[in-house]
DNA sequence: CTCCTTCGCATACCGATGGTATGTCAAGCT
DNA sequence: AGCTTGACATACCATCGGTATGCGAAGGAG
């Protein structure tokens, strides 16, 4: 115990923290969850939790960064593996349908992360994460006159809460045969953008 | 003080929970909202509240209740308006999304909902409130002939979620321009659907 | 009318929670 | 070696949601 420099101490406590309170937020949820149970789970007390963070919503903000990080990443990585614009957004939406597809990203990233630090605030981190290039991926398909010229932001709300909805249906539904019902109707939708 | 019958005096107390519980989630959020608070502001104790409802939360699920039975009552009224099936579903739609420009609605229904009752529970109320009709109008639509045949389920979350969305989204914008881009992007959407 | 039960609420209280103030001991510079 | 800094632990507090009990008026029974 209590090895290494301390710089390399205390962010293996930090991240031990953010692990554990991941763990716990996900299964239970944030108002189910004390930070008795969390400093627990991670072996400190409650003093090295205040020390790191300044709130119990302020460990949950780091959490989610770090789920909608996560996400981001694998929809940015499988988006970028097609050379087709058009064929980005695509894979890019059904990534991000499956990656919803986790109950705990679910718990954390959609049900409480707007109630918990409130929607505008949770708006702004998820449009730093992947709103950003949902975004961007309309506004290239505009300028290129694959999609009807439109406001981007509308469209990308639109979208983002059609498909945030849908994963959390398909969380509950337990057919796996509904991920491709979903996704039927959702490429549909998509194909009812472009241009004729 | 203490007028009227007993079942009156029942009445009166409980309305005036709801009430004064519906303003304060409404303007400060479910978390944020003490009983204390509500009880003060309703005049009453405690004693009173927990003679009511179970919990801090069952008052909260009469709230959302009330608060998804006037929006459904007011999509509805506004549907039943048009005559034509796919004006009526247009004009439902856009009914949703105006009511729901409401901030208060929108802390209620869309925020704190999901988070304080779960996800699966909040879906439920809001599937008997107005998801419901959102489904037999597609339903009614594909039966007819005028959009894809699909399962409904699907495209009913798609384009809830995009709803729902679209109107957190309008609340803080400020431009009151953007509920008309919103509208636009969402008709385009609609319109999709059709078959040519 | 009187008695008695019921019920709508108030009062008093409880454990647990998020949050804070202070103590402590090792790491690292001088 | 000595001093300072910082990464925690300990002890404590106010408040919260929730419960157990007390009480006084409403309303049926005789």
């Amino acid at each position: 115990m209590h090895q290494g420099s301390r710089i390399e101490q205390r962010e293996q406590t930090r991240r031990i923290l953010v692990r554990e309170g991941r763990l716990l937020f996900a299964s239970r949820g944030y108002g189910a969850v004390g930070l008795s149970q969390i400093v627990a789970a991670a072996g400190v007390t409650k003093g090295a939790l205040y020390h790191h963070f300044e709130s119990k919503a302020d460990l949950f903000r780091t959490v989610l960064e770090q789920v909608q990080g996560e996400v981001a990443e694998s929809v940015a990585a499988t988006a970028e593996a097609q050379d087709d614009p058009w064929e980005q957004l695509v894979a890019g939406c059904r990534a991000f349908l499956a990656a919803c597809t986790d109950p705990d990203i679910q718990q954390i990233m959609l049900i409480d992360g707007p109630a918990v630090l409130g929607w505008s605030e949770w708006r702004a981190l998820d449009e730093a994460a992947s709103a950003r290039h949902l975004a961007e991926a309309l506004s290239g398909l505009i300028e290129a006159g694959i999609i009807v010229r439109q406001p981007v932001a509308p469209l990308t709300h639109l979208l983002s809460g059609a498909m945030n909805e849908a994963a959390l249906w398909l969380a509950g539904s337990g057919d796996p045969g509904d991920l491709n019902d979903v996704w039927a109707a959702l490429s549909r939708i998509l194909q009812g953008l472009r241009l004729e």
